[in-house]
DNA sequence: ACCTGAACACCGTTCAAGT
DNA sequence: ACCTGAACACCGTTCAAGT
């Protein structure tokens, strides 16, 4: 049947975001996605061009809707680091789609509407230039660093390799206090949180330098 | 032919180790690797279980190789960092199986040795246990962060996503002199440095609290 | 114990053919 | 312009069968 399914590239792209973030980044093949829309697989084809412009599409769509996180804090340093975890935060909440870009090498293009605002608080702290590009890299390795360690299923992992297995092996090098803490489950939020803000410190001074409008 | 091929559990993981390393993680299939044995695919699974397995294998098999850096520096500090920098370089120098055990969720494997050595340092410097473990977990989020940034395939980003073309679209918050900056290439070994640095230097004293002799 | 040919259930992608 | 059936070249994996 089906001389035509009115079908859009939009609702091509909506399909596969939600098929996403329903069953995780593994579920989306041309093949299932198809059959979500009722539609054979060349048909996905015809309107996306091929698995990987559809995903950089998926991301693209996702990385819009969340341009919107208010920065809060009312030094430099808490805005910035308020910037900073929004990215962290905003992405945590959206882990499928997180990962999908990271698998597809898109990861820049989800993050670029959070990282503008991180920027924009780096001017607004006294940064412009060289400097601020360097510090805002150095904030989104940290981020990165974080959402990478975060959004490890820890279900993949076997046993085997698990912290706790890892550390409890003797290592002559470490004392048994310490390898008990390292095997213990970790509070990656917070950790996030202290990294992120350690590297956002080094970058911001406590007070500002200068004062800019809304020019 | 091939009543007994003489192969061995260990060949299989050596090869694989080696088609890795010379073709990238992607070139790691059952089919070429029982080619490059000269051998039929099902033999690769007498031998090592299931690719998963097999992957396991190998990124354990470069986690030994990669046991020994020397650790420099006079301050406790420095110390941490050469450790942190050892962990960070001898990835990037072996790229291939970094990815591969990004991939696969077995990057902490991997990197054990490195960070035993890194804990090793942080305890030298006068932390054990819970603050042990906590410096050691930021210092390997900016580690992870740095690889991640530093390993992205620049052949793989279609141009319209690489960072030049992000930052030039208007975008109204930052200013020109600041997007022409975040536009241009970045110096990731620097900057990995930088950060890895600050998040040491938030953890580790500038001076030893204690001293610990050979025991 | 060690190895193989043949098959199964998946992929992404293409293409001639239909309306 | 929009959609499909059928096929191609790949995957990981299994299994009966050989020596």
């Amino acid at each position: 049947m089906g001389k035509t399914a009115g079908l859009d590239r939009n609702d091509v792209v909506t399909a596969a975001l939600d098929l996403v973030e329903r069953e995780g980044p593994g579920a989306l093949t041309m093949r299932r996605l198809a059959t979500d829309l009722a539609v054979a697989t060349p048909t996905i084809y015809w309107h996306a061009g091929s698995r990987d412009e559809l995903v950089a599409e998926v991301v693209r769509a996702q990385s819009r809707r969340f341009a919107e996180r208010p920065v809060e804090g009312t030094t430099p340093r808490a805005r910035v680091l308020s910037a900073a975890m929004n990215m962290y935060l905003g992405s945590i909440e959206h882990r499928a789609i997180t990962s999908l870009a990271h698998q597809s090498g898109t990861a820049s293009v989800l993050a670029h509407p959070l990282e503008v605002a991180i920027v924009a608080e780096l001017e607004a702290a006294g940064l412009t230039g060289e400097a601020c590009a360097e510090a805002s890299r150095a904030i989104l390795m940290a981020i990165t660093g974080a959402l990478v360690l975060a959004l490890r299923d820890p279900s993949r992992i076997p046993a085997e390799h698990r912290p706790a297995n890892l550390w409890a092996g003797s290592d002559a090098a470490v004392s048994a206090e310490t390898r008990a803490a390292l095997g213990a489950e970790a509070d990656l939020d917070a950790i996030a949180r202290t990294t992120i803000s350690a590297v956002v410190d080094h970058f911001v001074p406590a007070r500002a330098r200068s004062r800019r409008g809304a020019a």
